[in-house]
DNA sequence: ATCTATAGTTTACATCTGTAGCCTCAATTT
DNA sequence: AAATTGAGGCTACAGATGTAAACTATAGAT
């Protein structure tokens, strides 16, 4: 696959509303991130940089440009995840569990229930 | 707690040492890195920027200085983990769980078990 | 005593990220 | 028509990050 450059937290948010909303106008996506605190102006230069990297395809339309993400949602989170649990639990989504299982309601035999069914999960 | 600053990826390998050996010199930091292909120059950036952020302490003592780290591990993963699970997520385990087991070995049954411990484990 | 490897400190430098302004052209409003 | 607003493209600029060299003070090797 297109070796995806990585995207930016900022950028992030942007690509979300296109997976929402794919074929958005600036406008929109602008719309959709109010709330969000950006200026139009950084708005667009995070779209930018999504069609710079190759994230979001840009296509002419009678209303202007409409944008369209080019990579898929569930393979980039995946891809997000795999990076985080390298990073953070050195692979092991049994790591990680165990480490949000800490400070949780769950009693201990449920704990050790949702361990086994992780380490079932895992390769 | 300090609102400790977000720390890189690079300066968490170096972390990830002292969590393990708190107190090593320098020198051990380098040796447990050799094969990360980081010049000793690069070691001792990312120990002095831990050091700055506060993520780690140093301490004289007879052989050089010691290093400590200042932040709690298990803290420091479950920082991470929530900042990814915003990010990525929309803060939901339950999301992120949905995501993993795409392609795992769980049965149907043991799917809905774990998902059921898995809200159990939410807020 | 001298040389050398290591530790400690400072400086460097390109890229990425967050955040935005400026300029121009076209459309819409007054 | 003049003024305002939005789209597109280019430029800016500081702080974070990856990666490291330069310089200095030392302590151990010869």
């Amino acid at each position: 696959m297109e070796s995806s450059k990585s995207i930016s937290e900022s950028e992030w948010k942007v690509l979300e509303i296109l997976w929402d909303k794919p074929g958005s106008l600036i406008g929109e996506i602008r719309d959709a991130l109010s709330g969000s605190g950006w200026s139009y102006s950084t708005i667009k230069t995070l779209v930018a940089r999504l069609v710079k990297k190759g994230a979001l395809r840009a296509e002419d339309s009678p209303q202007g440009k409409r944008y369209y993400p080019e990579v898929d949602e569930d393979e980039s989170r995946r891809d997000e995840t795999k990076h985080f649990l390298e990073r953070i639990y050195n692979g092991s989504v049994r790591m990680l569990f165990s480490n949000l299982v800490k400070g949780s309601k769950l009693s201990e035999e449920e704990a050790e229930e949702l361990m086994g069914l992780i380490d079932k999960m895992e390769d």
